[in-house]
DNA sequence: CGGGGGCGTAGGGAAAGCGTCAAGATACGG
DNA sequence: CCGTATCTTGACGCTTTCCCTACGCCCCCG
């Protein structure tokens, strides 16, 4: 489920969008005035948040100045303001959206489905990795189990599995591993794909997730 | 470079962006329907796509849902409609943003930024695609259910995917999959296409999203 | 009713791509 | 200076993919 923070000193505003929100099936959390707000946000990690830019404590563009210090939460900025400066001001601060009061109420709702669309789960993939009967971690540089991978190895392996099920073409592979002008010496990368399995896979004849795509390039499959 | 597709059909409009984009050092294309709207984002690849909603051809509407059925480039809409309903039905079809005209340059360009700051290198998000019960992503290049596609395979079913409902005609499809020297072997799409409705289709001998057009050519149904 | 063009399916030979073994070349540390 | 680890390069079977031919079907048209 979503979760909303919405920041208005208006209390009907407040009640209308909440009401809206609710009904919708977003968690909301309410806040009247900046310094709450940004008590809330930390407390509450809301997915999203709308906020008034005109606050009694704190002028909104700070909010969005302490919002950003921390946290990357898509913010929506409504204001009754219309000017130009202030919409580039508030954008350039780090909101994802400027709203001008007044505004239909289902057009707010609509920038919040495309706001939050686009917005990316947080919980980034771990450190640690699990191939087969091994574990690498790519920021220790090591795989369980004694088992040592040399440089150029480890290049090749961390681009494999910073892409999980992407393919990964011959061309980009040679380029990023061995650089330019190695773009069709797709020998190396029989070699070094077939020494990575030897390493980490557990039955090296029958890779099960270093996959070879014949004619395209490789693939780390989890 | 952020590299942006400007739409419209207003060679003015077109030529102000135009150069306010150049000087802050984007790398900018064109274009000036619908139509070539499709065709140059599958050719220019760019990050943020600019588009005006009155286009002469197609809807645009339709645009952005052609846009949206294999990328998930940013999308910021212009229009000289003000009405609610059709920022929400833009910013629902996949739009990010939505700028009613007239507007000041300025405040484009600070959604610019704004949506291109929050947008993920390309291929992070997944382009998902449904064919029947299978689904495609063009970028990672997979297909659910264990199914691999050979690598002219692939090309032919990326140029499909990439004109949603439209038709393609054979020259096209051979040219640009097989080379300008094979526009005559047509045997060679029946063949590759049997292969891609085998293998994606769920009754592949009665298609119901890789359609034959007789005599033209083929076309993707979503 | 017969013929022809366009379409779908099947199968086989050629070629390209892949995995593996092995050995020479190079860098690095003792 | 030598030995080890690592990176290049070469050669050889094997698999996958591509290209091509052949055949049967359907629809349109004569």
């Amino acid at each position: 489920m979503t979760r909303i923070l919405i920041v208005d000193d208006e209390p009907q505003l407040l009640r209308a969008l909440r009401i809206n929100l609710v009904a919708r099936h977003y968690e909301v959390a309410l806040a009247d005035d900046g310094g709450s707000a940004l008590r809330q946000a930390a407390q509450f990690h809301p997915d999203l948040v709308v906020l008034d830019l005109g606050l009694p404590d704190i002028d909104g563009v700070e909010v969005v100045c302490g919002l950003r210090g921390w946290t990357s939460v898509p913010i929506i900025v409504l204001s009754g303001r219309v000017g130009s400066q202030d919409k580039i001001d508030a954008l350039d601060a780090g909101a994802d959206d400027y709203v001008t009061k007044p505004f239909d109420i289902e057009e707010l709702l609509a920038r919040i489905r495309a706001v939050t669309r686009r917005a990316v789960p947080h919980g980034t993939q771990p450190a640690q990795i699990r191939i087969g009967e091994r574990t690498v971690d790519l920021a220790a540089k090591t795989v369980s189990g004694d088992v040592r991978l040399t440089p150029t190895e480890w290049r090749l392996l961390e681009l494999l599995l910073r892409n999980p099920g992407r393919l990964i073409s011959q061309r980009q592979m040679l380029t990023e591993v061995w650089g330019a002008g190695y773009a069709k010496e797709t020998h190396y990368l029989r070699q070094y794909m077939a020494q990575l399995r030897r390493k980490l896979e557990p039955d090296p004849a029958r890779p099960a997730h270093l996959i070879t795509e014949p004619g395209m390039g490789y693939r780390f499959a989890p």
